[in-house]
Order: structure tokens, then C-alpha cells, then sequence
RNA sequence: GGCCCCAUCGUCUAGGGGACUAGGACGCCGGCCUCUCACGCCGGAAACAGGGGUUCGAAUCCCCUUGGGGCUACCA
């Protein structure tokens, strides 16, 4: 019979939901998703000192912003110690594990000198039950280390995306398990958790490829049944580091904030490391469930790279329809003071078509605030490069006509009774060719005068989106300007 | 240092002995479209780390070298 599946994520909460830990958390949920399993959010928060309450929010939050939903948790390892004392008590009387009497101090000492191999250096793995007992109850302090097994010979497991990894028990050390305070040890939880939490599959970050050995020890000697594993390679940054705030944005909220859309950032994450092994690159995460499989996960680590991110962000934008856009676009404007909260019904029609019209020229949300600032307020500036190329015009005569073809156009504009794509360019062309102006010269004119910028959706959409009587104010303003 | 792992354009990748004059995507460079920009379309430059094998035949299999990453904590 096949097990079910059960997977988890097993942050720790010392720091924000990183790109890599969000890529993990992904993987996991498109797993257990395919396999119609369950996906467990479980935090690994045993270190107290470096733990914090509020990264558990921030985590949470972020999983929740990408839309990745947990089964079961979050379950926190804080509330758990007893269980992990348990399991190292029965470990201890089993022989397995054994009290090490030297400090944090000696060890690390010993660790940077040289490679002890086997035991605890001090001989403590040798200490006599009677002998170790009498020096704990003499209030010695003592961690438990798990006694790797004389002549276990090679530990080997079947990566799902590694293959076969081994290596040799006797290049592991007697590890900690259970610190002098009483804590566990990450080696110790995750441990006892995959097995209480009956997980069937543990999949994570290629960093703890090598812990995995320690773990399988760990399996054997508590007589539990081994998970399958399956390692993901990691995700580095530009200069093949491993990817950190050095390297800017790194954590998930950061690219919320700057204005990436979930489905953006979660469609590049699963391309990172994965391939769906034909030339598909949108996905949602239904598709991404469907398709995603283990085998199909690559071994080299990934660079990191945002302007394929924004590129995708940009696509997103672009194939979203607006309805779904609104309320981040909405959020954005908000921010920058631009939302006009008194909107009724006819604007948010006005504020969607402004979208679409804004959509594909976007690459983040952030976008619609900066590049389309002049539809929201008016309250815009001119920009001076393409005030120079339009507006500043040297000759005497050119500027005449500019002159007099702007006030046409306010005329015309004014007066016209459908002011719609079709008429407004049919009479700024008309008005163009009247007066000897270059289409393109006169367009641009216009667009500054509306948009402060030389670069905007199509003149006629802005003119119509921005309605008869703010395109005429707009113009006239700067007809008044040049003369 | 020791151990483990990895290696195709700058980057993400397809490729799992002949279908490879190595395909796609981002980025870059040209062109088309056009009122600007973006979108879209067309085209271009750009890679099998090096060396040995195995084989009739290697990007694909093996070995070595080189490079990169991970672990080597009473962090996770």
C-alpha cells in the first residue's frame, strides 16, 4: 500500500520568509497538492535566543500573500520539549545517546584545531553509567550526544532529486541532541516531529543534504520508519553566493511592497530549479500542481535573477484582467495619496478602463502610481526632457503655429459633442494638416500637455480617459504657458 | 583542511548515446508595427569548463583536473 502523503515546511523564525525558504514552502505545497496530500507549516523555533514571535507572523503573512495554505499548523516546536526530552531519555537508556560533561567552549575549540572523528574528544561517550550519573547529580552540566554506531559502515539514502547520496558513519561526530539546558537540538526535532507528524516525504533546501545522514541515524536508533527526502538545490545570488540581503530584496514582503504580484513571484520561483520540461513558462499554481514533479527538479544551484522576475511581473500585469488588478492597484494608490476615496460606480468603471489602458506598459504595481500619475491628479510635473523636445521650440514661426494649432484644438475640443477616440484624432489630424505641423510634433505637444511625460498610453485613449473638459484645461494651460 | 554535492549561452533552462548545423525564455543588439512608450511580430550575437577514456558514434556513460556550493555549532 502506498503511504500517504505528508509533507511540511519547517521554517525557523529567526528572520523574514526568504526567496529560498518561499521556494521550499512552494515545492512542498505543489507536491503535496499533486499527490492530493497533506502540507503541514510547522516552526522550528527550539532556538530560543535567535526565535521571535513576530518573524512567526511574518511568515505566516507572507505564506498567506502568495496564497500558499497550510493543512495543519502552524505547529511550533516551543511546545513540544517534553516530547523531544523523551525520546533523548530513552535514546540515553538505550545506550544510544550519552552525557558529554565538556562545555560549548572545549568542543569548538577542538573543532577548529582539528577533525576528532568518532566521540567526544574528553572520552565522555567511555564515562561509566555510575560515574556520569554521580557528576550530574555533583550539578555538572551535561549535553546528550547520539553515539554513531561502531562500524555502521556507510549511510546511504535515495534522494528523489540527488540520487543515491552515502557516506561513511565514521566521518560523522557524535552530535548533540539535547543541549545542557535541556533543549533539543534542529537534529533532535526534526526528528522526532517527521515522525510524530508521520511525514512522508521531507523536502528541503540542498544545505541540509549532509545533516540527512545524521537524521537517518537518528530514525534508526528511535526505530522509526525513514521518510523519503528529497533535497532542492539552492538559490544564490548574482555573485553565485548564497542569495542574502546583500543582494537587495530578498524576503517575500520586500517584494510585495515593491509591487510584485504573487502569482508573478511564485510562477519564476517554481522555474527556479524546476521545469516543466517543455517550453510553458505561465503558470498558476492549479497548472503547477498538475504538472510539478520531483523527478523533474533540477541538481545545480540557481542564480537569482529580478529582472526575469520583472519581466514575468510585467506579463502578469499584462494578463490579468483589470477587475483582478483593482484592489492591489488600489492599495498602490492609496499609498502614494492618489486614490480618491468618494469613487461611486461610473469612476470605477473610468478606473478600470485606466488600467487596461495602463497594463501592458507595466512592469510593477508601483508602475501605475509613477507612470500613470497624470490620470489621478493633477497635481503632475513636466518633465523636462520631453518639454524640450516638443514644447521648446526655437523658430518663430513653428512656435506660431504650435501656438495656433493648440488653440484650435481647444476650440475644436471644446465643441465637439462626442468626444471620442475617433473624433478627437480625427480633428487634431485635420487641425495638424491645416497649419503645416507635423503629425508626431503636434501628438507630442498634446501629450506633454496632458501627461507631463513623453511617454503614455496612445494620445487619443489619454485624451478620452481623461475626459472633454481636463484635456481642454490641460491644453489650454500650456497654450497660455507658450505664448 | 576533511566529507558530501553540483557543472549546457551572462542568467533560468530543454536535452537522459545517433532526431544537435545544441532548442526555448530573460537580458542585449537590429528590424517591422506606430503619435511616444509598452505590447506584438521578425531576425542576430551568445553555451555543452578542460583533459582522458568507453563506443561505430558522445552535451548525454566512466575517470581525473578545474571551478562552484553545502556540511563540518550545545544555529536551523
Amino acid at each position: 500500500m502506498k503511504k500517504s502523503v505528508r509533507v511540511r515546511f519547517a521554517p525557523s523564525p529567526t528572520g523574514s520568509l526568504h526567496i529560498g525558504g518561499a521556494r521550499t514552502a512552494l515545492f512542498n505545497w505543489l507536491f503535496a497538492r499533486h499527490h492530493q496530500g497533506t502540507f503541514i507549516l510547522r516552526i522550528e523555533d527550539t532556538d530560543a535566543e535567535r526565535s521571535s514571535p513576530e518573524m512567526i507572523d511574518v511568515i505566516t503573512e507572507s505564506m498567506s500573500w502568495l496564497g500558499l495554505a497550510w493543512d495543519e499548523g502552524p505547529l511550533l516546536q516551543s511546545g513540544f520539549l517534553d516530547r523531544y526530552r523523551d525520546r533523548a531519555q530513552r535514546l540515553l537508556s538505550e545506550k544510544a545517546c550519552y552525557h558529554c560533561f565538556c562545555t560549548a567552549a572545549d568542543t569548538s575549540a577542538e573543532n577548529d584545531s582539528a577533525f576528532q572523528g568518532g566521540g567526544c574528544a574528553a572520552g565522555c561517550s567511555d564515562l561509566g553509567a555510575a560515574e556520569s550519573a554521580a557528576r550530574r547529580e555533583a550539578g555538572e552540566e551535561a549535553a546528550v550526544r547520539l553515539r554513531i554506531p561502531e562500524g555502521r559502515g556507510v549511510i546511504g539514502f535515495e534522494d528523489l532529486v540527488f540520487g543515491r547520496v552515502e557516506v561513511q558513519s565514521s566521518e560523522l561526530d557524535d552530535f548533540v541532541v539535547l543541549r545542557a539546558d535541556g533543549t533539543p537540538t534542529y537534529h533532535l526535532s526534526v526528528v522526532c516531529d517527521d515522525i510524530e507528524m508521520e511525514i512522508s516525504h521531507v523536502i528541503r533546501g540542498a544545505d541540509h543534504i549532509s545533516n540527512t545522514s545524521k537524521h537517518i541515524l537518528l530514525f534508526e536508533a528511535l526505530g522509526a520508519p525513514i521518510p523519503d527526502f528529497a533535497h532542492l538545490p539552492l538559490i544564490l545570488g548574482p555573485d553565485r553566493k548564497r542569495l542574502s540581503k546583500r543582494h537587495g530584496a530578498a524576503s517575500v514582503l520586500e517584494f510585495r511592497d515593491q509591487g510584485v504580484l504573487p502569482q508573478a513571484l511564485l510562477n519564476y520561483l517554481a522555474l527556479l530549479g524546476w521545469s516543466p520540461g517543455d517550453d510553458r513558462e505561465f503558470f498558476t499554481l492549479d497548472e503547477l500542481s498538475d504538472a510539478f514533479t520531483l523527478d523533474r527538479v533540477n541538481k545545480a544551484d540557481a542564480v537569482f535573477d529580478s529582472q526575469k522576475l520583472e519581466w514575468m511581473n510585467g506579463k502578469w500585469i499584462g494578463r490579468l484582467p483589470a477587475e483582478d488588478l483593482e484592489q492591489a492597484v488600489r492599495d498602490v494608490l492609496e499609498k502614494a495619496e492618489l486614490w480618491d476615496a468618494s469613487l461611486g460606480r461610473e469612476r470605477r468603471i473610468w478606473f478600470r478602463h485606466v488600467i487596461g489602458l495602463l497594463k501592458p506598459r507595466v512592469r510593477t504595481l508601483h508602475d501605475f502610481a509613477h507612470y500613470g500619475r497624470a490620470f489621478f491628479t493633477d497635481d503632475f510635473v513636466y518633465e523636462t526632457e520631453p518639454v524640450n523636445k516638443y514644447l521648446k521650440i526655437s523658430d518663430p514661426r513653428e512656435k506660431q503655429r504650435m501656438v495656433t494649432g493648440l488653440s484650435q484644438l481647444i476650440q475644436a475640443y471644446s465643441t465637439v459633442d462626442e468626444f471620442t477616440l475617433e473624433s478627437t484624432e480625427r480633428i487634431l489630424r485635420a487641425i495638424a494638416a491645416q497649419h503645416g505641423l507635423k503629425t508626431g510634433a503636434f501628438i507630442g505637444a498634446v501629450r506633454v500637455a496632458l501627461t507631463g511625460k513623453g511617454v503614455a498610453p496612445g494620445l487619443f485613449d489619454v485624451l478620452v480617459a481623461l475626459g472633454q473638459s481636463k484635456s481642454v484645461e490641460r491644453i489650454d494651460q500650456v497654450r497660455r504657458c507658450l505664448q
